[in-house]
DNA sequence: GAGTGGTCTAGACCACGTC
DNA sequence: ACGTGGTCTAGACCACTCA
């Protein structure tokens, strides 16, 4: 069943990695060593190893080698996302904290800009297309790595003028700041997605190739019913493991 | 920027099939066409071809054809997982339901078997190795094609015996006959992540090669914290999307 | 400059689907 | 029998990294 040639090899560095022969860091031998030695051609050996790339295994350097991956997948807490909001002790978002709380140095860097909302971001909001938002952009970094986006959008009919448009962590968190313009939001849902990157994604997350990412697209709905606010997540999925937490399983 | 031949290539097909150029169902054209037509080679164009298979645009079948994709994409409501348990009124399961709700034919095929615990279904329901599970494996068609994979696993310690291990729709669900065995679950906690499928899930799922799968671990935790119920999911990545909601948004 | 991976070509054979 | 896509080979040139 499993005849092909590429199957083969890719399965033979895979078990190696998985076995800890091949060991995290380390490189895998050279596309000419592995020609000369499995007896195959240059082709055969990319497309096995481009098997493992894909599988987020290995990472490949134009001019270094074929290395394989540190397993690094951190956790993303998708549930409750506000329960942090403006809290004094430490950052004052799930994301960070919850980086901190698997060993790792969580920064961001945030931009804001005033726009108009494409077909995309006004369909999600019910906003007539091109209606003025305020864009609240989020590059996270792990360690000092790019690992994720999160962009925010809200209709500039409501933050207009308010701190949500500041370039900074909002004190005392977004929400409050909604509760006191009478817009707080009261039910929250989550759309994800797997696909591939876009080349910008790829380039801004230094996604190695042929790796999906997962595209969360998060909506807050104010009591009346009216979507509030819109945060796109990219997370690449070599590196994100996401958890939810139902809070009501029963019934 | 993108000057290489492969992605321009990938790009213009690309624009084809949203144009609506290329309409679903169409087929692309073959690839000798493409190598005259373009001025490159097979590998090149195969190159390009395969950059739209990942992305879930085009299907490939040897001997046919590079086809359009129909895009039916469904939505996987994952929030609240057992609150149409034991429902009279359709099917009782939440996945059946919003199948049906948006305009398409749900099917099961279950089956049921004693095993014992893998080291992976071990560590996820705090089991030792190879302690005695009773499996649920569920395949999930829509419209009668294979859609998605939904496997249980439970501790046999607590379900031996019980109407869990027959191979139908259980009534009145799961969690009636877990209460009534003194084991309720009071908390439920996914976990995702997006990966290449393995061999055997393509084949049953029959997943167009390069598509990613998303994988959810969901498990369900008694009142005193232990895990009694594990559920893997496996959704190819090109016709799912996933929805949470999350129950409380504020603070 | 030597060695690495990234791209592209040209040609071969095989497996599958259709006629 | 023919055309399709799937796999594999051999060889070329380029871009990048590192000594």
């Amino acid at each position: 069943m499993d005849e092909l040639v590429y199957t083969t090899l890719a399965n033979r560095l895979r078990a190696g990695i998985r076995s800890g022969q091949l060991s995290p860091g380390s490189y895998l031998p050279t596309e000419s060593t592995l020609m000369r030695e499995q007896n195959v051609s240059r082709g055969t050996v990319r497309r096995a190893i481009d098997v493992l790339v894909r599988e987020g295994l290995v990472i490949s350097r134009q001019g270094r080698g074929h290395q394989v991956r540190q397993g690094t997948a951190l956790v993303w807490i998708a549930s409750q996302p506000e329960r942090n909001q403006g809290r004094a002790d430490g950052p004052s978002d799930t994301w960070s904290r919850s980086v901190l709380a698997q060993g790792f140095t969580p920064s961001e860097q945030i931009t804001t800009e005033i726009g108009y909302a494409s077909d995309a971001v006004a369909r999600w909001l019910a906003l007539a297309a091109r209606e003025p938002v305020s864009i609240r952009r989020r590059l996270r970094f792990v360690d000092g790595a790019p690992y994720s986006i999160a962009d925010s959008f809200y209709p500039r009919s409501i933050v207009a003028g308010s701190d949500v448009e500041l370039p900074a962590d909002v004190q005392p968190g977004v929400y409050a700041i909604f509760a006191a313009l009478g817009r707080p939001w009261a039910r929250t849902v989550d759309r994800l997605c797997s696909r591939a990157p876009t080349p910008e994604e790829s380039a801004t997350l230094a996604i190695p190739r042929g790796v999906a990412v997962a595209e969360v697209v998060r909506r807050s709905f104010d009591p009346a019913g009216i979507p509030v606010r819109l945060t796109l997540f990219v997370l690449p999925g070599d590196r994100h493991e996401i958890e939810y937490e139902h809070a009501e399983a029963t019934t």
